[in-house]
DNA sequence: GCTTATGGTG
DNA sequence: CACCATAAGC
């Protein structure tokens, strides 16, 4: 099983991207981030050709994520049940081939002393009780999305000048870490633990992708039965190189199932 | 000697179809209207390929105006120099092989009822002095632009339902009428007195070009010795069927000078 | 920088 | 319909 997530930064304006991207790679599943439309507007006849399915929830303007899979879904669920903010522009889960596939646009969190920041924070808190109720961390499972986190020092350009950066700060690394410690593990970490790639690079700095000053903030995960399954990971910077990119580009990882 | 004039509605959104409509028709001379950019953001680098002299002036979200020869201008004036508004990003003068060369952009009224009309029938009155006072009907001058006037009732579509048009109306038209009497011919109506071609076509009914549902309100006008020798003129409606297109379309006259 | 939304212009 | 400006988010 191959799986890929890209945060699209506008799912209309990257469709060109996507459908080659698709064409090429050829994934089971895609996991799409921000795609920035509402339901009634998803371009699900741009999407067509491709054809795969496509499984999806947004709102206007923000937030957004869809799930693109060969297969039908045999389960579908949107957002949290905690009773809190569902969420559910920002978290969608499948089951496909029986393994669940958790699809997560995790807020950014704007800055350190925000309250944008403590949600964010409670979200990563959300999510690990969430996988509690609903997943066993000794049978297969994939988390993956935009976590807007970058979990080690190497994972960003220049650590020590984002200490205080709401995708690098300690406290946010440190939630980060233990929602994993429930049982996910970063297959691009463990397969390649000393590869420096990143998967994002901001628009604002214009030599941004050039120098290469980035971060690896889009990340896929397994539980143990899983993440010993994968052979290989990789990132596709060429998406990000082409015309009218997203800031992010592809991740994908595929799975000896 | 061959010269154009183009509405862009925004040089920066047009100019690929400026830069091929110069590489393909080779005017000496291409006048353009509404370039919306200020001159500290014109966009010169885009154009340099081109190899023609750039002579502007804009603002801020509306006007402008530019003229783009093969040679460059022996003298340069913008704007109105009556004391006035001085207009300069809607007037523009330049002298090139001897000829003065002025392009207009017309304000164009909103309503019939609004004191921007009669600034309008004023603009033209202003206009009419600067040509006494600058030009001289017996020598030879081109005056070119979006005048917004549509000087006769084959120049608008359903003429009888745009008599209080900003762009029709009777005072309109006779205060245009009476700025050409001081010595201006329409190059165009010279040369094919019953031809029905328009330059504009209205983006908000969709089917307006389809139906061909336009106006003529771009215009080229010559002193009698030079539109003696006008040869040839002829709008192209090409741009307006490409992708991206100003409401407007090319006009352009060959003269044997 | 690039996306979104809104409100104003022709 | 397609520009413009502004403001927000990342």
């Amino acid at each position: 099983m191959k799986i890929a997530t890209f945060n699209v930064n506008s799912l209309r304006k990257r469709l060109p991207i996507v459908l080659d991207w698709l064409a090429q790679q050829k994934p089971d599943v895609l996991c799409l981030q921000e795609t920035k439309v509402q339901d009634s507007e998803f371009p699900l006849l741009a999407l067509a050709p491709s054809g795969y399915h496509i499984t999806f929830r947004g709102m206007k303007s923000y937030n957004g994520v869809a799930i693109l899979s060969r297969k039908p879904p045999e389960a579908v669920f949107h957002g949290f049940d905690d009773g809190g903010e569902s969420e559910d522009a920002r978290l969608l889960r499948v089951v496909i081939d029986g393994i669940p596939i958790v699809n997560t646009y995790v807020p950014q969190g704007f800055e350190i002393d925000s309250p944008k920041y403590q949600y964010k924070l409670g979200w990563y808190e959300r999510l690990r009780q969430y996988f509690e109720k609903h997943l066993s961390p000794t049978k297969p499972a994939i988390w993956c999305g935009d976590m807007n986190i970058a979990p080690r020092p190497m994972d960003v350009h220049s650590p020590e000048k984002h200490l205080k950066h709401v995708c690098y700060h300690e406290d946010a690394r440190k939630v980060y870490e233990r929602t994993l410690a429930w049982g996910f593990q970063d297959v691009f970490v463990k397969l390649y633990p000393d590869r420096r790639q990143y998967t994002f690079w901001d628009y604002r700095a214009p030599s941004s992708l050039e120098a290469n000053k980035g971060w690896r903030i889009d990340h896929i995960l397994a539980t143990a039965p899983l993440a010993e399954q994968c052979t290989r990971v990789d990132v596709d910077v060429e998406p990000r190189r082409a015309k009218d990119p997203s800031d992010h580009t592809f991740i994908w990882a595929e799975f000896s199932v």
